[in-house]
DNA sequence: TTTTGAGTTGTTCGA
DNA sequence: GTCGAACAACTCAAA
């Protein structure tokens, strides 16, 4: 057995609860040398998420150092790091918690590779979702593309244990040389929405487990019946954390069947959004196009538009429609959105706007600090229509309908909007302080004027979905 | 192989 | 105000 340290490669994985790959390096009574790379791959994410991973690898590397370990920061391509890592601290492995997006499938096949060919050890390990993608297969062996019989299929099937945190971590005999953190700068392109969005931020493995025992202990009884008001904070709120590995899947999942099994009404709904999660992580696998092109290539023929002047409003948070700038507001200034939200302003793009939903998508991809790249890629083709559903020509939401049901006391849209308020929320304003300058808004000014007319623009949408094949 | 039942989240219209 | 039907036809998954 060697004595060799061991390199634990760290990315979405940023806790030490639930960890199955450094529980098994600590089985190993190695020395250990926990690392983060930003490689090209990280650092092709968006402003929002690039600068909220930088609070997570902050907040990871304080953890860290309460096991007497460090998280040694490096730059540049991961094969390029690790190797020089290797060279440096005389490691013979490198392990690594498996993810399931194309481009990081890409860069892991390669450097497992590589590592392989020069008599490594590169092993990878589960642990970001409850079941690899091919684990879960239909009948005929294929992969599901419809959620109601994969959710039968994993309801009920067992998940591994969520391993405990470990207690210390055995330090090589010298740390490797670290970059710093502020280096990396990693918050350049957020500007003035840092400071307000910092606000809305649960950062770290034990603010993230608080979140969940909040949620569970207290509003996952009514979530089945609030979690599609905005207005209401009925929602686990913990995508932030998947995101980043803050907390593990598995340990939510044993949480949340635990609360069901103890009859928490509520619990099997949230237990479902999981398995949704799940779901656009096996698509993203089986059919990794979902993230770039038209799931359905008969949409390939929809007139959609590419970026235009309403999309750029529609970033603004000003298409002088309430529900819908309300829920681009509040990405902007918290850097989430409530679910309906996002359904009501995707479907507003794609269909009122005519815009393709890789416009919308992208926009996520710059806002969102919970941005995840199978929930977005299933979630934008869904409300678009070109993505796996049935029956998606009439799904044209009524923004001001919606708005009706499911924000009927107006509570959402006041506290995202403040023009024509006298007394306008916080966050509404603060929404002016985090916007570019170069955008103009001011809170005082006129709400805009619709830009387009509700029925006018549904009537398009369902004509272009008529033409799409002529 | 064929058949059958079903498919996250909607809207509108007319009774 | 409420309710059911229509909005098309297709694909998926399992029997």
């Amino acid at each position: 057995m060697s004595d060799r340290p061991l390199i634990l490669w760290f990315r979405r994985d940023l806790r030490l609860g639930d960890q199955p790959m450094l529980a098994a390096a600590v089985e190993t009574r190695r020395p250990l040398l926990p690392v983060f790379l930003l490689d090209p791959e990280t650092a092709a994410t968006g402003a929002a998420p690039k600068w909220r991973l930088g609070l997570a690898v902050a907040a990871f590397g304080r953890a860290l150092e309460g096991l007497g370990a460090r998280l040694t920061l490096r730059r540049g391509p991961a094969l390029d790091v690790l190797r020089g890592l290797v060279t440096e601290t005389g490691a013979d492995a490198v392990w690594w918690t498996r993810l399931h997006d194309p481009a990081s499938v890409a860069r892991d096949t390669g450097v497992k590779a590589a590592l392989k060919a020069q008599g490594l050890e590169a092993r990878s390990f589960a642990g970001h979702l409850l079941h690899e993608p091919w684990e879960v297969e239909t009948g005929q062996g294929g992969f599901y593309r419809v959620f109601t019989p994969f959710w039968r299929a994993i309801r009920d099937r067992g998940v591994a244990d969520a391993p405990q945190a470990p207690v210390r971590l055995r330090p090589p005999d010298r740390w490797p040389v670290s970059e710093d953190l502020a280096d990396w700068r990693l918050g350049a392109a957020m500007q003035l929405g840092a400071a307000v969005v910092a606000r809305h931020q649960t950062v770290g493995e034990p603010a993230a487990r608080a979140r969940l025992r909040a949620f569970l202990d207290g509003p996952v009884a009514r979530y089945a019946e609030v979690r599609d008001f905005p207005g209401v904070p009925g929602t686990s709120r913990l995508s932030e954390n998947l995101t980043y590995g803050e907390i593990g899947i598995r340990e939510v999942w044993h949480a949340a069947m635990r609360r069901r099994s103890e009859g928490a009404p509520g619990a099997e709904s949230f237990l479902r959004e999981l398995g949704w999660r799940e779901f656009s992580y096996h698509l993203l696998h089986h059919t990794p196009q979902i993230a770039s092109a038209n799931w359905k290539a008969d949409w390939d023929g929809f007139p959609w538009r590419d970026d235009n002047r309403d999309a750029e409003r529609w970033r603004q948070g000003m298409t002088g429609e309430p529900f819908v700038d309300a829920g681009l507001r509040e990405m902007y200034v918290t850097g989430t959105m409530h679910n309906r939200a996002r359904m009501i302003v995707g479907s507003y793009l794609t269909k009122h706007l005519l815009t393709h939903w890789r416009v919308g998508l992208d926009w996520f991809a710059d806002c969102l600090t919970d941005w995840d790249p199978a929930a977005n890629a299933m979630g934008w083709q869904w409300v678009a229509g070109s993505g796996p559903d049935a029956a998606p020509y009439f799904r044209v939401f009524n923004p001001a309908g919606q708005a009706e049901r499911f924000d009927a006391d107006g509570a959402y849209r006041r506290r995202f909007i403040a023009e024509g308020s006298r007394q306008p929320a916080a966050e509404a304003l603060s929404f002016f302080a985090a916007v570019p300058r170069s955008w103009g808004l001011d809170p005082a000014g006129p709400y805009p004027a619709p830009v387009v007319d509700l029925a006018e623009g549904r009537a398009r949408a369902l004509a272009a979905y008529g033409a799409r094949n002529a």
